[in-house]
DNA sequence: CGACGAGTTGAATGACGTCAAACACAGTGG
DNA sequence: CCACTGTGTTTGACGTCATTCAACTCGTCG
């Protein structure tokens, strides 16, 4: 199960085991790929990869990938940028490339409050600048990164003459509706608990020998995994507290260890 | 101001007017068109004025009109009855072309909780069948009315030979995004007061001489509303209550006067 | 009249947020 | 090696808001 190490016996029994915890900012994150320095003279424009992930299953044809990069204006945002606000009005598609970003707002007090983090390759808005209505949300890097902005009168004209460019582009938009729907629903009937447990659900890699175990890694600050359930810190920790009572998992720093999926996905069912 | 009449003073003030509130469920509906019982011999078709509602601005052509007209499969649904479960598949896309209808989820004891209800014409599921997944949703006609069936496979050939209609599909689904995004954001940061608020805001209908003050009709069972909001009923009434004694309303059976709608938009927004 | 469903009201409970203090840990400079 | 600091998390005490449960009103329908 790996070098763990017992640090700590608390009175509840529980023990804490110690695995060395790095904060998931100091993390040399390993799916951000822009870690290395990018210079303007590289290519910021996206591969094939990156439009098929972005636009889903039946590969791109050549034509509708080159069709679609001709029109790509990428650009490079610094960890922290902000890369686009509630004000301004939607004219692109915006997708980052590379990298860590997140949807959110800003609170009075200058902090950033994530809504929703996306690891590239995803869309941050493919939908504003069809109604030519101001991003729903503020959108900020939270590692370098690399984001595309596709003029929507281009992708417009396009479709003219791609067809089953329009079909994906719908498809993709379909799934955000469907993901938003899953995320209204959950919010409005399920109570904290129940929406912690579905998150960590949702993140469980299962360990090879026994289907009910397994490990979740948290790869970001629990402030704002606790911001993305719409808790606060403090309820975040008293959860994991609680669910480990439950013997349902433990937890050592920044990694989650599941002992019985069955029994964290009876809690996420909730009422 | 209308044909009111005081019937009772209470000892915190406020006078209660009574306005001959029939229970929603017990009005002639006026805008469900489809009260005059339907004949299977008269077309359920939609016609252009549905369409281009449903669709967004720019008026279709008739080649439009006509291949969408073609591919429609409306049914008509009595009062009660069940338009699409979470279960099945889908495999068109749904709207209710007359009539009031629903989108919410059968509880254990039976009931019916309404999230979203939807008056035709509008979109029932206009995503799901793109993506192949189950409707994400349950919905139930609240009354009698006609829904149409468009195959997903018909639209999607469509859009090889109609590209604007795909630049339309595509809106209206951004549409939906949207209104999605706007509507989680509130979930998530809003409290009972601010959404209740809101969601009056959003249906005030301002009187001729002061732009202050307005009427809501409320065109549903006050715990049908509380579900939308995702409160209690008994939580409903209190803070109509609250708000009355706010001076921002005042409540006479199904109709909300509004005395102050600056004053609700403060409390709408909230934190 | 009694039964029923919708709405209101009050008291009790519970879930979650707020505030403040303590703790853990990395980084810094001695 | 050691304090010292800053950030992030944990814990406890407490308050607030919303739900729950149970009564009660009102109008409708039999």
């Amino acid at each position: 199960m790996g070098p763990l190490q017992v640090i700590d016996t608390r009175q509840d029994g529980a023990t804490v085991l110690a695995e060395r915890a790095l904060r998931p900012s100091e993390h040399a994150s390993p799916a951000a790929g822009a870690r290395r320095p990018l210079r303007s003279a590289e290519s910021l424009l996206p591969d094939a990869r990156v439009w098929n992930e972005l636009l889903g299953a039946p590969p791109l044809s050549a034509p509708e990938l080159a069709a679609l990069t001709a029109m790509a204006r990428p650009r490079f945002v610094p960890q922290g940028g902000i890369i686009f606000t509630q004000q301004e009005v939607a004219r692109s598609l915006v997708f980052v490339r590379d990298g860590d970003a997140a949807l959110g707002y800003c609170t009075q007090d200058g902090q950033f409050r994530i809504e929703r983090p996306v690891r590239g390759p995803g869309w941050l808005d493919q939908s504003s600048a069809w109604i030519e209505v101001p991003h729903a949300i503020d959108a900020r890097a939270v590692s370098p990164l690399v984001v595309v902005d596709l003029p929507c009168e281009d992708v417009q004209a396009l479709l003219a003459t791609q067809p089953l460019l329009a079909r994906r582009l719908v498809a993709s938009l379909a799934r955000e509706v469907h993901s938003l729907a899953v995320n209204t629903h959950g919010l409005m009937h399920k109570d904290a608990p129940a929406r912690f447990a579905q998150w960590l659900v949702e993140r469980f890699q299962p360990v090879p020998d026994s289907p009910q175990r397994g490990v979740v890694k948290l790869g970001e600050r629990k402030r704002d995994i606790a911001s993305q359930l719409a808790i606060t810190p403090e309820t975040l920790s008293r959860l994991m507290r609680s669910l480990t009572r439950m013997g349902l998992i433990s937890v050592a720093g920044y990694t989650v260890h599941v002992a019985d999926v069955e029994g964290l996905k009876q809690v996420a069912e909730g009422d």
